[in-house]
DNA sequence: GGCCAGGACACCA
DNA sequence: TGGTGTCATGGC
């Protein structure tokens, strides 16, 4: 099966995932910083609190002292480092680019992608996913997901970096955002609902077992 | 009480 | 370039 295969058939099953999960493009880079190694259901939580406080935006994070930030995004964990690299986030749009990230979203994309892995805090996963969701920019977002998903199939055994993987499903599929966008999506609701066994359930899928409403993971694995 | 979750970084060899 | 320790909460 190839990448453009599987994603027909994640469509087929799940529908248009609509992602991500935010109200604004700074939402996704909050978001994108939060969920770092983290479940979404915390990352919910902080944002949340953000939210109440007032202060989920570019100008009042680059402003807010450190200890106010880890406050309120604790739900989230790592609490100390995230608000550090929220605020460096921050600081860096509020003095580059007037707190506009549409003016930083301007830059092209490669230049952008090496802008955003200089900061602090911010890696592949993190970057790609602010340039792919809150930019609106075609990079293919490679998480854990993705890679399980990738090592368990496989797709390509091969493939064993961030930057390899990355690599090879762009150039198997129409270099499209919009493609990239609910082909993620797809792959984060698959590996989230198709296995009810934690973790990883790698004995009952090699076996066959392992099954999500219609859909039977042999066909997958 | 233990394991895990949509990473990133410092440090080391 | 790759391996390891660290950061930390909340759900199950």
């Amino acid at each position: 099966m190839n990448p453009l295969q599987l994603c027909k058939k994640l469509y087929a099953n799940y529908k248009s995932q609509s992602w991500w999960p935010a109200n604004s493009g700074f939402e996704v880079c909050v978001g994108a910083i939060l969920t770092q190694n983290t479940a979404w259901n915390n990352v919910e939580k902080a944002v949340a609190n953000l939210k109440k406080a007032k202060m989920l935006s570019c100008e009042k994070l680059a402003d807010s002292k450190l200890e106010k930030i880890a406050r309120l995004i604790k739900p989230s964990g790592y609490y100390n480092q995230k608000a550090k690299s929220l605020k460096l986030f921050c600081q860096y749009v509020q003095k580059n680019y007037k707190g506009s990230l549409q003016r930083l979203f301007s830059l092209p994309v490669l230049a952008l992608r090496k802008e955003l892995l200089s900061l602090h805090g911010i890696g592949n996963e993190t970057a790609d996913s602010i340039i792919l969701y809150a930019a609106g920019k075609p990079m293919f977002v490679i998480d854990a997901y993705t890679k399980r998903l990738n090592e368990r199939l496989p797709l390509n055994p091969k493939a064993e970096t961030y930057a390899r993987l990355q690599a090879f499903f762009q150039s198997a599929l129409p270099k499209s955002p919009r493609l990239y966008n609910e082909f993620h999506a797809l792959v984060v609701r698959h590996c989230k609902e198709a296995c009810r066994k934690k973790p990883l359930c790698r004995k009952c899928f090699l076996k066959g077992e392992c099954e999500f409403g219609k859909i039977s993971l042999k066909a997958f694995y």
